[in-house]
DNA sequence: CGAATCTATCTGCTTAAACGGATATAAGAA
DNA sequence: TTCTTATATCCGTTTAAGCAGATAGATTCG
């Protein structure tokens, strides 16, 4: 697994860095990178599978949803890699972006919490959906 | 041009990379690349172009030869690449023996002599053509 | 000029992988 | 079990780019 330009193929779309500089921060569920995205859930999906089986990132099952995260530790040259873009692209407009929506979206909580107080949540109390529904393009229907 | 994605694109194939580290050695002609690489001239100008347009080589022409040569100074991030490159995989076997093929065809000067004296050369003198024949595919007839 | 050589590009074909929408699967809740 | 949600995967289609072989352009030599 070491075949270098494997790497470079899994590098070499801008939605896979952007998934992948946004898991340098912390573990996240496909719903969320989806909201952070704004990109359709197939789409993601199938993004984080090629992450998976390029041995980027590794994934585990959370009730109902699916963790993903960096797998660690990394083999030497990914791991190189891994580091290098942390290092380089952190700065960039939309990876800055990108980390800034996604603390909004975990600030809601949608996902992190045990599903019974999420969907609770989500259908019951308005008021706070309302206060963080910034962004929100119709993926949960409100109220139905 | 500081599009990432494009950058690992360029990166993505094992050929092109071969290309790159060999250029980190120097300017090389498409003939000696081929040379060394051992695959058509198609192959090797359509990758060659590829580099070209991605903005990490660039070519000059030397009579009827066209050298090419990394870029410099690159970029940022193409920078960094590239460094990255040097450091991390010229002591992967395959980069080695490139650049150890490299050093063999290079000592034969089929290109970068003045063609008036690669052409009597390649076509006179049979004796130093036969030393330094080995891995030559039929790219080129011997004499017609 | 014509011949030879080096390189770029065109041709026709093939493959990998992108896409969105639909459907299947898995797990928890009711 | 049945409903809902989250995710994976399938579908048909499209695009980028791989390939080898053929051809065309550029350059130098005679």
């Amino acid at each position: 697994m070491e075949d270098i330009a494997q790497i470079y193929k899994a590098l070499s779309e801008q939605m896979r860095l952007r998934i992948l500089m946004l898991l340098t921060h912390g573990e996240l569920c496909v719903c969320d990178l989806m909201a952070v995205l704004e990109e359709p859930q197939s789409k993601v999906s199938r993004h984080v599978a090629y992450l998976k089986n390029s041995g980027l990132i590794k994934g585990r099952r959370v009730g109902t949803w699916m963790h993903y995260f960096l797998k660690e530790p990394l083999e030497g040259l990914v791991a190189a890699h891994v580091e290098f873009l942390k290092r380089e692209l952190s700065g960039l407009d939309w990876a800055r972006d990108d980390v800034e929506k996604m603390k909004e979206v975990q600030a809601k909580k949608l996902c992190e919490a045990p599903p019974s107080v999420t969907r609770k949540r989500a259908s019951g109390t308005t008021g706070t959906a309302a206060a963080g529904m910034a962004g929100n393009k119709g993926k949960r229907k409100a109220n139905s």
